[in-house]
DNA sequence: CGAGGTGTTGAGATTTGTCAACCTACGTGG
DNA sequence: CCACGTAGGTTGACAAATCTCAACACCTCG
């Protein structure tokens, strides 16, 4: 949205507060008692500026930090070893990436922002150095990477058993959802993705995704203008999913 | 597959020895040095025996334990809020359970045993407190949540990319490096799962699956007789998904 | 103002699912 | 030890969902 000229930040000192983020509670910080949070600020080395159509990181890249998302948004890609390419997520403000990474694997996906976007870097060893010190956020990141494993699942469920239909249905909802709980609105947003894209996502063509932008418009579903999105009916689309 | 009378053997005192294990390294001690071993032993708090067809947790029981598998075979299934039932893996001996439960979420999805099986019992308390003391079982820890993060993307590949054969021909070819790894055939095994079952995890009907058993049959890839199956041609399988 | 990326729509092909019948192995109880 | 019931597996014919290919529309940006 706005798009500023990115003198890709580096806070090398640390003006970072956790404490006076409102992007806390679903960051690496929540729950993360007061009295132990300038010491989790800590953990924020550097901010990074990443403007869109770029990479955060890249499948192979030596993975060694983890990353807040402060404002912008990204997908996630992974590529097959035969050059298959497959959306494996979006990520919004207050979310976290380079998950997989930790415990020295190396990045199995690939960041890329859909918009200029700026992140917190908190390198593993940091993480795991003052997460010896504090136990809840110990327990918080565990409780973090387990929860990016039930992400995962919930996204097999959708691929395994519903139809394109109820595919994008139950996207939409995440994304309000996850918009509402933001503060912003849950029935007017932007798309920050193509239908490519959401199309990879949902395992679907890009024809079978504008054909049910234009089903879900004529059933009244909702109104869609390219990227501007307006959730008119927001039962009717949980009520897709129910079958 | 020896079936014992399995008196839910509870290993109260360590006649555990992770250090004498040969499924070490697949495991959590996988990594740790020979002079840590015997701590990271007594993480394994029980063993416990779980009889074909029963849970060894459920979906929404309170997360306390990782598991890991001596011998056995287990499947993991996700029911969604609408009843929607999806097979999100299967595992065998030397692989991890229960991981997404780390962090307190509790469990997200119910491990059943697809045969008499066998597990040592691995309380998340005990592993954070070793963990404290044991540097490279921390980052053991890591790495063993991040794979499993791993391993759901290339479950998306497979359901978001893959046309129904190519998934089939995936699946084969996982199991078959896995068991190979274990010292088994590779080319020659026992299916231990239901064709609903493996539909299930692959996203397809059971009829599906066993036309593409015969068809793969029938294009001399394999032989199949219900659950003993036989990869004649790996090549072929693998050339499947090339395109 | 033109080009290229993105999105939409239609017609027809293909893949996968559905329904129904039937087969086979296995375990139980007579 | 056999017979039968049942769960699991296969096959066929047909239906439905989704994909493919192709044409075109729209929007943005240089």
């Amino acid at each position: 949205m706005l798009r500023q000229p990115a003198p890709s930040v580096s806070a090398g000192a640390r003006e970072v507060s956790c404490a006076s983020c409102n992007l806390r509670e679903s960051c690496l910080s929540g729950g993360v008692p007061t009295e132990d949070l300038e010491r989790v600020a800590n953990i924020v080395s550097t901010r990074r500026r990443v403007r869109r159509d770029e990479p955060l990181f890249r499948a192979g890249d030596e993975s060694r930090c983890l990353y807040a998302i402060r404002s912008g948004f990204f997908k996630t890609i992974v590529i097959a070893d035969d050059g298959r390419e497959q959306v494996t997520g979006f990520f919004m403000a207050g979310e976290l990436l380079g998950m997989e990474g930790f415990g020295g694997g190396g990045y199995n996906d690939s960041a890329i922002a859909l918009e200029d976007s700026d992140v917190c870097v908190m390198p593993y060893s940091l993480i795991e150095e003052i997460g010896r010190e504090v136990p809840s956020l110990h327990r918080r990141l565990h409780a973090v990477l387990g929860r990016e494993i039930v992400r995962g699942h919930g996204i097999m469920v959708l691929l395994g058993s519903m139809s394109a239909k109820q595919r994008l249905a139950a996207f939409l909802l995440n994304l309000s959802r996850r918009y509402l709980r933001r503060g912003y609105s849950g029935s007017r947003f932007l798309l920050r993705m193509t239908r490519e894209e959401i199309g990879s996502y949902l395992g679907l063509k890009i024809e079978t995704v504008s054909r049910l932008f234009t089903a879900f418009h004529q059933d009244g579903l909702l109104d869609v203008q390219y990227r501007q999105l307006s959730i008119v009916d927001i039962q009717g689309l949980e009520r897709l999913l129910a079958d």
